[in-house]
RNA sequence: GCCUAAGUAGCUCAGCCUGGAUAGAGCAUCAGGUUCCUAACCUGAGGGUCGAAGGUUCAAAUCCUUCCUUGGGCGCCA
């Protein structure tokens, strides 16, 4: 369609001696504010110098060396101040979109940009022992699009958790419970198990010196020594892994690979040796460290004074083995932006060994889930739980459909509470951009109306209502299409756009733009709902064809968000 | 101090990469709309020194410079 316009201009223009190639004119191309401005615009700016006219005057002039153009092309070409404006051939435009969207269904939108390459997309790397708070939903939801959308432009993606299961938050843990809650039953609530670490950091910041029995602690469980610590340790290992499956299934997330932290304690001291070895790293206050200075990426430590391991060790330990083992031609980490400097250490760390290049290795960093005007923390339990606050959304979108329909079956109730809740929630955090802080109020969380998960879902079983409606009733009127509207056009205008939007959310790695996109889309289809009945009529057939194109493109849409949709809510 | 991200309506954000036509949404506020395909909807109103100052340009929220404010990071937490 561009192309059109692009050649049409091409001629007009060097009917005034004005030579530019295709690429210089798109560039010049833009988009009117609004349809009724037409689809595309050629500002006439940039000739005023050269023709030494006023813009006015060139746009006026061109339009003429434009003449009569092609009707099955253009419905018409029009000057406004320095823009020519070309209004496409509408219906010619719209016909086609649909008619691509609803033989492709499910395709419509796949790219093969990325064809038959292996990916490796690292996320969500919760900890055991600790809470799996609302803000955890950010990087697994972020994930978990991404992984989709690289799925969706050709990729084959293997999704990678990498669980903190070992290391000095499963030291205090441990340490505390012995110390001071081990007459109480290991519970399996996560809300029990988080309570404890919470409690350790408060004992731990107010007396200083109790640091040193959780130092022993960690050494115990670095080396497995401890046969009675050890079993405390599995076991409560293994209920904090349960209670994040169920959440996992709730996400909607499924983990092709999972890597544990307490896989790398012990062939930690070998890679050390290697790097030391190999003049890489060095001792320095009795601790090994690697001097990145030179490269403006300061010290990195691998190893503490007492010899135990750090996260920086054992992440150069899974790199290594995700390479060897999986072979991705990319390994992505999505990571909270305070690891930004360890992940370009760790890179930078593989270069050095020369087993990977720079371009092997990628992260998508992410802002934080804050509470209004505080950091949300499992250390001192300023946080929102997942378990609790999925509860509580799920209660108060049952009591919702419940006003609504009163005949719903419990399961039926239960299944689409969750649903909803899950959509409002994963579209919460993916609707803003990466890199900005997100407020979490639970006041706007149980909003359901405007920017929301729950508003697409709706919009979408909206239009599959009307195409149930259309399939029960007898006299179809399979009319052709008389005359396009303003916002049927603008619709199918959207719908066109979605390939081109998969397109920029890959190449930015910015699922938020799918939702952006998502929203603006079912904000048309609410409008065109309003406007323009569909059953009975005189568009009936080509609106049919309009409302299940739309259905098609919100649902590839969500499901790159990894949203699902509902027939009915 | 250095690095990094953000600063746009009362609040929460799009737009910035790739400069163009009256700076867009949602929430909140106010005023309307359901005998009609689901009102978790739609229509309308009010609300803006786009953090500040310089610069580049015919044109700057958008590009450049400096500064201010806030979040995050900067050797033994992850």
């Amino acid at each position: 369609m561009k192309k059109l316009v692009i050649d049409v201009l091409r001629e007009a223009l060097e009917k005034k001696d004005i030579k530019l190639t295709e690429n210089e004119i798109e560039k010049y191309l833009e988009v009117p504010p609004s349809t009724e401005m037409g689809d595309y615009a050629f500002p006439c700016f940039f000739l005023a110098p050269k023709l030494k006219k006023s813009p006015e005057q060139i746009a006026l002039e061109l339009r003429e060396h434009l003449g009569k153009f092609s009707k099955t092309d253009f419905d018409d070409i029009q000057t406004s101040g320095p823009y020519l404006n070309f209004f496409l051939n509408r219906k010619a435009f719209v016909l086609k979109t649909v008619r691509e969207v609803l033989s492709q269904k499910d395709r419509y939108g796949r790219s093969g940009i990325n064809k038959g390459k292996r990916v490796m997309i690292e996320f969500s790397q919760a900890n055991t022992h600790k809470a799996f708070h609302v803000g955890h939903i950010r990087g697994t939801s972020l994930g978990e699009s991404l992984s989709r959308i690289f799925e969706f432009c050709g990729s084959k993606v293997i999704r990678a958790n990498y669980q903190g299961d070992t290391g000095m938050h499963v030291a205090k843990w441990l340490w505390c419970y012995e110390k001071y809650h081990k007459r109480e039953k290991i519970k399996r609530e996560e809300s029990w198990i988080a309570s404890i670490y919470v409690d350790a950091i408060k004992r731990l910041t107010s007396h200083e010196t109790l640091q040193k029995q959780v130092d022993e602690i960690n050494q115990k469980l670095t080396y497995g020594e401890d046969r009675h610590l050890y079993s405390l340790w599995k076991k409560t290992r293994q209920y904090s892994l349960d209670s994040l499956e169920k959440i996992y299934k709730d996400l909607n997330t499924k983990f092709d690979v999972y890597f544990f932290e307490s896989e790398f304690d012990k062939p930690a001291l070998k890679i050390v040796d290697d790097l030391l070895e190999k003049k890489i790293a060095k001792i320095s206050d009795g601790a090994v460290i690697i001097d990145l200075k030179k490269y403006d990426l300061g010290v990195w430590v691998l190893l503490r004074k007492d010899k135990t391991v750090l996260y920086s060790t054992k992440d150069i330990l899974l790199a290594l083995k995700k390479f060897q083992k999986y072979k991705p031609h990319k390994s992505i980490y999505v990571v909270g932006a305070a690891q930004s400097l360890h992940l370009q250490q760790l890179f930078k760390t593989l270069e050095l060994m020369k087993v990977k290049e720079r371009g092997d290795c990628d992260f998508v960093p992410f802002a934080e889930v804050r509470l209004p005007g505080k950091k949300m923390s499992s250390r001192t339990g300023d946080n929102v739980l997942y378990s609790d606050f999925i509860l509580e959304t799920i209660d108060f979108t049952r009591k919702r459909l419940r006003k609504k329909d009163g005949k719903l079956s419990k399961k039926q109730l239960d299944d689409r509470a969750l649903k909803i809740s899950v959509a409002a929630v994963k579209y919460s955090m993916l609707k803003q951009g990466p890199n900005k802080n997100i407020i979490f109020k639970k006041q706007d969380a149980l909003n359901f109306e405007g920017d929301t998960g729950p508003y697409l879902l709706y919009s979408y079983a909206r239009a599959n209502s009307i195409l149930k409606k259309f399939n029960r009733i007898k006299n179809k009127n399979k009319a052709e299409l008389k005359e396009l509207g303003q916002i049927e056009f603008a619709l199918a205008k959207k719908i066109h756009d979605f390939s081109e939007m998969v397109l920029a959310a890959y190449n930015s790695k910015n699922p938020s733009l799918i939702a952006n996109y998502s929203y603006q889309l079912a904000q048309l289809f609410n409008e065109f709902y309003h406007f323009c009945p569909v059953i009975g009529s005189e568009n009936e057939g080509f609106r049919v064809s309009l409302v299940s194109s739309f259905k098609q493109v919100l649902q590839n849409s969500l499901n790159l968000l990894g949203i699902e949709t509902l027939e009915v809510m």
